[in-house]
DNA sequence: CCGAGCAAAAAGTCAGACTTATATGTCACA
DNA sequence: TGTGACATATAAGTCTGACTTTTTGCTCGG
């Protein structure tokens, strides 16, 4: 579930990174390859590896003379699928879990819309199928098989939008739904209200609806942003 | 302008990178290390850290006794601004400017929603300036004068949404806009009709008034739709 | 025909030497 | 006292070569 191969590469990174997302190394603080290497006990090139991956997702600088500068949190590649995991795992969790709902209210509506017009029968197939899926586990305390097909429902109608930038959020997405069910409140059945909402997407994509898929969706993100207190625009 | 560093890894990237985006090495081609570090001209230690690069951007995988295998279109970080860039660079640029401009359609207007409840002053004060700026810049064939007000514009609505996820998205909505003015038909004056529309926007913004921000954003966002002749929903 | 095991191939890791850029301190000169 | 040129130390950058580990795929015996 977790992550990265099982190199030292990758062992080092799933220290490292989280520590610095986590703000446990503050921007401006100096890194200095050769201690990290002793540190985590692995060879210069090793490290170096880490240090260039690190780099790539804007979290450090390095410079020759200086060493590796931690890069204030503006400068993060937040978009990064790694980036965006390590800083779930971490303490600014919950202002991570909003900016993210924001983001899902913004998206998913015209997503829906564009599903409408574009999903392929497999694709409507699929959707009624996870909408079904759904309505199977919303009572009774069967709180993972909701979240499974709730997590392939919705990354069935970003895929179903054709837009590549879209369909790359479905990770993301599911990783917030996850989210909710884990770790947030959630003891209680889903809203039934929720699930209705669902299964009407599913048949507005399949009769081409596209107004109506976008106005379901826009109710079912708005569910969302209310569930964190976030007043809707 | 373009990009990196200037190291040798800087190079070596800037010229796999694209080739890779381009599609000159299709899905499931696999290079071998030793061989790139000998087209390169470098040492392997080099050449890992490019590939460990390109790994973390899931362009490609490394796996033992196979080599390293480049990965399927829908695998690869698309909101990996390095890749956005290279991208745009390459021969599919139409198709990635019609996926960022449906991207746009879909978050700047709720960005400007929010941008009109959580500005600052100064914020509020920067973007009427640079309203003005397109204005002073919108006849006369004075384009980049007028892109560079209309990048500073999008940027400052995206950052004063308060939201990371969306002021992240900065700097590719200016490249977009960039590309719009350079390579794209866009020997004429700006069309008045959008330039009047973001006066009103900064207005709305300073105004407080969340619905009309978020509706004058809309309209902005349908024109550049239509620009590309995408269909607006 | 099939499974066990063997050999080769390629990435992964390490250690050490050398190069290069650059921040900073020093000193002479104005 | 301030300023600019120069020297120096430092940490990243690069290269090389040897060794390890995993995994594929083939061979050989049942």
């Amino acid at each position: 579930m977790s992550t990265t191969g099982r190199g030292l590469h990758g062992r080092v990174l799933d220290t490292l990174g989280p520590e610095i997302t986590a703000g446990d190394h503050p921007p401006g603080s100096v890194l200095r390859t050769d201690e990290l290497a002793q540190r985590f006990d692995v060879s210069r090139s090793v490290m170096r590896e880490v240090v260039r991956v690190l780099e790539s997702m804007h979290l450090v600088e390095s410079r020759r003379r200086v060493g590796v500068t931690v890069l204030p949190a503006h400068e993060w590649n937040v978009y990064d699928p790694q980036v965006i995991r390590w800083r779930l795992a971490g303490a600014d969790r919950p202002r991570q879990l909003r900016s993210l709902t924001v983001l899902r209210s913004a998206i998913e509506p015209v997503a829906a819309g564009l599903a409408a017009r574009n999903a392929t029968a497999e694709q409507c197939a699929e959707l009624t199928e996870c909408a079904l899926g759904m309505v199977a586990h919303s009572r009774g305390h069967q709180l993972e098989g909701y979240l499974f097909h709730d997590m392939a429902f919705h990354r069935v109608v970003l895929a179903a939008s054709g837009n590549e930038m879209f369909a790359r959020l479905g990770d993301v997405v599911a990783e917030v739904l996850a989210g909710r069910t884990h770790h947030d409140v959630m003891f209680e059945d889903p809203d039934p209200a929720a699930v209705t909402l669902h299964v009407q997407l599913a048949e507005a994509v399949r009769a081409r609806d596209a107004a109506r898929a976008e106005r379901l969706t826009r109710e079912i993100t708005e569910g969302a942003l209310q569930e964190l207190d976030i007043l809707a625009p």
